[in-house]
DNA sequence: TTTTTGTATATTGTATACGATATACAAAAA
DNA sequence: TTTTTGTATATCGTATACAATATACAAAAA
């Protein structure tokens, strides 16, 4: 017998490590990605790093142009709503999920999350408080939902969002919409009632969606 | 300016061989990929294998464990719940989107497809081509949604299909109860009544979903 | 001045080399 | 006989070395 200790190498380090340099705008769309330069200030040599590369080019974050170098993808208005359409269906899933298997600890932390932000004041000084909120949202349900493939499944749709959540929710009087349709939802998860929870996620990521298929001209 | 020719380069190639072979029970579940090994077979080196194996790794098909090897996922019950679950979904967002969006020659290529195995005997001798017909006709609608990086994540959740499709399609009168459903879907989409043919899938794709879950109890 | 072409340089793609660890097996102890 | 422990071997993880090509820049021609 034996105890499977956490897989410690280098590839998935340096993989995260981009990944979370890539969210963070760290390293923008379109810019390049140079092996030797970025391994090298990583401090490790360019195999592991070529790997988590690689990795990353399958999850659709870079892309890899032989003998030119990987570069951050770009977001076009058109990969945004693909993106947007993929959520849509997948956080219904994943509230349906939850609301099929719901614990006292979830419907706490839920009801707690949205609690806390119900009587900020909806004024753009406030808005990150609003994202987080929102982020926080959605994490929680996808941590209670039961299904690993999901969750990682979601963890690569989530970066790709991460590029227009921000956009998405300064709107004036919507942050206060989405914590309306958040309640909703909850009390749907709550009921079990999870055809409902799911009909209603699913039109709540929509607005989203039809927003941005709306508003969003060109991502830079 | 420049054409962007095909990008040759060898971990591409490499990771299809590895998908195919997996794909084709040449390395079957539970299997170990001896790295020295296939990639002198293959005729070449560790390095661009490895970044194959680590793109494999991230999509849930193998798993590697440091110093031990690279090995194919076995396919618990769990988890194929769990990619039938993510199928089901997906799979209404294809047909969905091709509703909203039909070309004569997609609603042709459906139709003959149907058509081709509509008078089929469902007798055990013929199951292979109930099966090819289903795989046929999924494919032909995900080939016509116009949503690249749905496109992707269906690959991969194929693949993890693969390794079930037979024995869900293997049941007495299973084969013409699906065509049947297959034609109620072509009607709905040939309708352009996309909310329709996304319950008509969901609800055919839960059919195969339920009957896993009652029936397979450990795959190998 | 503008365009073209050749060469140097930098960077990626691939192969090989080296270091670390898991596994197998044999030998010794209980 | 059974269990434990030490060592040899094989295989993986990482680094380095070499090969191929894209880019930049300079020189020459138009």
């Amino acid at each position: 017998m034996r105890i499977n200790i956490e897989n410690i190498n280098l590839r998935d380090q340096i993989y995260e490590i981009l990944r979370d340099m890539i969210l963070q705008r760290e390293i923008g769309p379109g810019e390049k990605i140079g092996e030797e330069e970025l391994s090298k200030k990583i401090g490790v040599s360019r195999t592991p790093f070529r790997e988590a590369l690689y990795r990353l080019e399958g999850e659709g974050i870079i892309e890899i142009i032989a003998r030119r170098g990987a570069f951050v993808r770009r977001q076009s208005r058109a990969t945004i709503i693909e993106v947007l359409e993929i959520r849509e269906v997948l956080e219904g899933l994943v509230v349906r999920l939850v609301a099929l298997n719901l614990s006292d600890k979830t419907l706490g932390q839920l009801q707690k999350c949205l609690d806390n932000i119900k009587d900020t004041p909806d004024e753009p000084s406030q808005l990150i408080k609003f994202t987080h909120a929102d982020e926080e949202f959605h994490q929680l349900l996808l941590d209670a939902c039961q299904n690993q493939m999901l969750k990682n499944l979601m963890a690569t749709v989530n970066i790709h969002l991460q590029f227009i959540r921000l956009r998405t929710v300064v709107i004036p009087g919507r942050a206060k919409k989405t914590i309306r349709e958040h309640y909703e939802i909850l009390d749907a998860v709550a009921q079990k009632d999870a055809s409902k929870a799911e009909a209603l996620m699913r039109r709540h990521i929509a607005s989203v969606r039809e927003y941005a298929t709306e508003h969003i001209e060109n991502m830079e």
